[in-house]
DNA sequence: TTAATAGTGTCTTTAAGACAGTATGTC
DNA sequence: GACATACTGTCTTAAAGACACTATTAA
């Protein structure tokens, strides 16, 4: 440890003891899935994570960001912060406190090259916990977060690619949580209040096109005044 | 600043750069008001705050209680952590980080004789500054989520004394948004699902008397699924 | 009896949900 | 044409809200 090292230095808190980390999320093949990558100091991927470096963050959500772009080509669409842990059983060398985030990514971006990043299946990590550290946990943590505000917020959307139908959405929630409101409940929601504009384009397929959306860009994520039942645990 | 001599000691989580902030809200003469003390260091007052100390906590949540119970003589019925900030322009002296929680406090609660702790009246607390450092926007943020979630949660009942009527949870509601759902509203809610237990007993007044209840012990604060819209900002 | 607050009955409104039916593309 | 998926119409349901009404105490 470099504790005394950095303390010197008057970085007090750019020490391993604290460390923001963050669970991104992407939707690929309809699989809810979470960024990793490899550290020299665990076999187990571990989620994106550091320091804060007080010389180039100048508050809590830039660190994140930044850790984030470490291995991402693109800025998350949505960032939020979950919680801080902070105790003194998480960390076998003592009191340890970490920032948790999750991010939306859209499908669009892509890992930077030369670095060993890899998405991996949220879905995949059962009970023996398949990423390092508590790195499990928390994970587990943005989840809850994110699949309890899915259902009353327009944050679906932030999983999408720029463009996307309405049954886009509802298999967003097919991903999160195993089940979906009906679309009658869909269209309703989204199609209300101007939250979408139609771009006037179509997806075909082997069936009836669908008409594609993007977010109206006049509107920041909000939240809505109930939640999906159907969709309940 | 004892920084290097902190942190030689190993106990670098204990510094003053990183402390546990507590908006402590409790219910008097149907105004919220805010713990605040006085501290040496600042002519305003201050919410009560301080360092996590490795010996004594073991997590974040036995912080902020710790520093509650210097300045209360109960616990509080309620805690949550609301966000952390982080960032370099909050303290003059640098990067600094603050875990906020809030508190709700029964008005049974008694300040600790000796202390110098005070309520504040937190519609007193304008524009201009009335607690020192940010501690003003730290109890404004607390604030938002407390009124946000008093919308569709048992939160209300954890402000009430120990037995109350469906008025008294009616005033929670005036107290902090400044409007309350009707009455019909809330004995629906409130009274289903056996939220709350009959005590049996009456609050005798120049008027009907009404009956008082108390929270089914049985019952974990919990979520409804819809907010009242007629409290709706 | 009146003032004051407690509590009920009942109709309306809002947004979700069930479900049947229609539309429009590919093959 | 069959198929698959997109979309619409319409009735039901759950819970909030409006509002008029009744109830029960003290003074």
């Amino acid at each position: 440890m470099t504790l005394s090292a950095d303390a010197k230095t008057g970085m007090l808190l750019s020490t391993a003891l604290i460390s923001v980390d963050i669970a991104a999320f992407v939707l690929r093949d309809n699989k809810l899935q979470v960024l990793t990558h490899s550290r020299p100091d665990t076999d187990l991927p571990a989620l994106p994570a550091g320091r804060i470096e007080p010389e180039l963050d100048s508050c809590l959500d830039n660190t994140a960001e930044r850790h984030l772009l470490t291995l991402l080509d693109t800025p998350p669409t949505y960032l939020e912060q979950v919680v801080t842990i902070g105790n003194d059983f998480r960390d076998t060398r003592g009191w340890s406190l970490t920032v948790v985030y999750y991010a939306l990514i859209p499908p669009s971006a892509e890992l930077k090259l030369g670095t060993d990043a890899e998405w991996h299946d949220v879905s995949a990590m059962g009970e023996t916990s398949t990423l390092a550290f508590d790195h499990g946990a928390l994970v587990k943590q943005a989840m809850e977060r994110l699949s309890k505000k899915v259902q009353y917020s327009t944050l679906p959307l932030y999983l999408l690619p720029e463009t996307f139908s309405l049954s886009d959405i509802r298999k967003v929630f097919e991903a999160l949580l195993g089940k979906a409101p009906p679309m009658r409940s869909i269209r309703n929601r989204f199609l209300s209040d101007n939250l979408l504009q139609p771009t006037g384009t179509m997806r075909y397929g082997s069936n009836r096109p669908a008409a594609l959306y993007r977010i109206n860009p006049e509107h920041e994520p909000r939240l809505f005044n109930r939640l999906y039942h159907t969709t309940a645990s």
